[in-house]
Formats: structure tokens, C-alpha cells, sequence
DNA sequence: CTTGATGCAAATGGTTTGCATGTTT
DNA sequence: AAACATGCAAACCATTTGCATCAAG
């Protein structure tokens, strides 16, 4: 199972797409050099797109978005969009979840692993292979419910 | 902590709904009984203005996405992204989740019980009280990964 | 040289909003 | 009467697509 390694550097990420059947270009190498920049933030397309611009102004948004969808078929890259807004982006190798406070908004990171149950159930009862990508969990952080009702 | 009892009345809906200052009008009513009519499938704003019109022709989409937004910040109905597609929503109190596959789309149910190992990691760890309201793991369904890769 | 990738512009689709009017309290 | 909800059309925004051109294999 895919896990929360080390970053990987450029060349790999370049090479395992390759694997893929997809064609390696400038703009792509550009998405995902973008995207190894960007550690644990979560950019979207358009960030990603108006980052990439500052060092080659022709690679265009539509480009950005065709290429998100190869690498993340490639399984390189996930989908994090939830909640409102647009969606947003980051490397699979940083497979994490959230916690997050309905009151101050605070965030707290969950490995796979609080996930087991679930994909242990899933999985006996329904032959579903579970593959929990990127949850976020809402409720009180410790602080809110002592202040607030 | 609200959990997934009997089915309410339309009456006591509406009565939740007058409780937040809100005022109740022949559409609001109309999307709440909707709501109940529609038991666990998860209808779309347009799918249930669509429904409403077969009573009342006049009442428009943009009105039943306001109503949505109500009767959401009064905690009577949750929003639940199932990733594309538009945005689903259901009654508050029939509280479930969801696992859904990557290939066809098949969704299956959780219940809140699930997610109790997470929950209590989240309180003895972190002193964070969760209260999942809707979550969508995903994964590969029985016939897909039979299927294909 | 073949196939897939790109730029651009235009289309799409879900959701939101401005405004004049109608309804609830 | 005052505040809020509605219908409608138009705006909006993220994302997708058609097509001619270009570059990677």
C-alpha cells in the first residue's frame, strides 16, 4: 500500500508518469516540479497555473487541468477538493487526513492508519477495496468545547 | 449527540425552521417534504425543484438553493459531496456515510459506527470530539476490481 | 511520421446574485 | 408596515471541449 514516504524528487515522479504510457513535456514537468514545491499546501489548478506562468507565461490553465488529470490517474497526485472552493492539489506520496474544528478551524493531520476499521469493514462486508484518499473529519478541537457551547 | 433516529414529522421540520428566525413559506415547506419523501437517495437541488414543480410550477431552482442554504445553517439537512456531479443533500437525522468506486460510482452506506475507532483516537489523542457528518471514502467496488486493473 | 499534448476560445453546468415584486410575521 | 423570500434573468466560476497546430516517442 502506497504510503507517507519520503518526498520524491523530480526525476521520479517524471519517470513513473512516463511509465504510464503519457507523454513527458515542459508543461508537465512544470505541473509537477509546481507541485513538489508547494509541500503541504494544497494549490489550485489556477495557483498551480499562475505559478507555473511565472516561469513559462504560454502554459495555460486548460493545460494545467489536462495534465492534473493524467498524473493523478497516474496516481501521483490527489484530489483534495472538499468543502467549498475550488478543488485543490497535492502529491499522493503525502497520503494524509484532516481533523478539522467546526469552531477556530484548527487542523489536525490523521494518518491512514484511524482509517483501518473502516476499510476492514468495507472490505469483509462488501468486497469494497477501500482507498481513503483524502477524508476531512469536522468536530470540536479541545479548546472549542471548553469555550463555547 | 444527534444520531440516526425515526424519520421526523414535516410539521416538526418546520417547526425546527421557524425556531432559527427563518420564516416559512409554501416553498420552504415544499422542499422539506421533498426531503422526506426522498428517503436515503440523495437528491440534487435541481432534482427536487424539479419534483416541487410537479406541485407548484412556480417555484424555481434559485429558490430551492436558498432554502437549501436555510434549512443547512438550521441543521436540519447536510450537504454530501460525493466527489463529481453535483451536490447531494439529505435529512440531518438520517446520518450516514459513504464509500463510493472509483470505477463505476456505486455508492454504498456507512453509519456513523464505522468511524468509532477514528472518533475515539481523535478524543484520546487530541481531546478533539468528532462528529463525522459526512465523509466519502473511496476505493474500488467487488465487480470493479474484478473488472479491471 | 504517428500519436498524443497544447493553446486558445468558446461552451458547459452548477450555483449565486441583483432587482423588482410578493408574502410572512 | 417592515423584513424577508421569491421569480427571473443574468452573472459567475471552475472545469471541459473542439480544433488547428506542435512536439514527443
Amino acid at each position: 500500500m502506497a504510503d507517507a514516504g519520503e518526498a520524491p524528487e523530480l526525476d521520479e515522479l517524471v519517470e513513473q508518469l512516463r511509465a504510464t504510457g503519457a507523454r513527458v513535456t515542459s508543461a508537465r514537468r512544470l505541473v509537477l516540479r509546481e507541485l513538489l514545491a508547494s509541500g503541504d499546501e494544497h494549490p489550485t489548478a489556477e495557483e498551480l497555473a499562475q505559478r507555473i506562468q511565472r516561469t513559462d507565461p504560454e502554459v495555460h490553465v486548460s493545460t494545467v487541468y489536462r495534465t492534473l488529470e493524467s498524473v493523478e490517474q497516474a496516481g501521483l497526485v490527489v484530489r483534495a477538493g472538499l468543502g467549498d472552493g475550488p478543488t485543490t492539489y497535492h502529491l499522493a506520496h503525502d497520503r494524509h487526513h484532516h481533523a478539522r474544528c467546526d469552531g477556530c478551524g484548527a487542523v489536525i493531520h490523521l494518518d491512514d492508519r484511524a482509517f483501518a476499521t473502516v476499510v476492514r469493514r468495507l472490505e469483509r462486508d462488501h468486497g469494497f477495496l477501500a482507498a481513503p484518499r483524502h477524508l476531512t473529519v469536522q468536530g470540536r478541537c479541545r479548546g472549542c468545547r471548553a469555550t463555547s457551547g
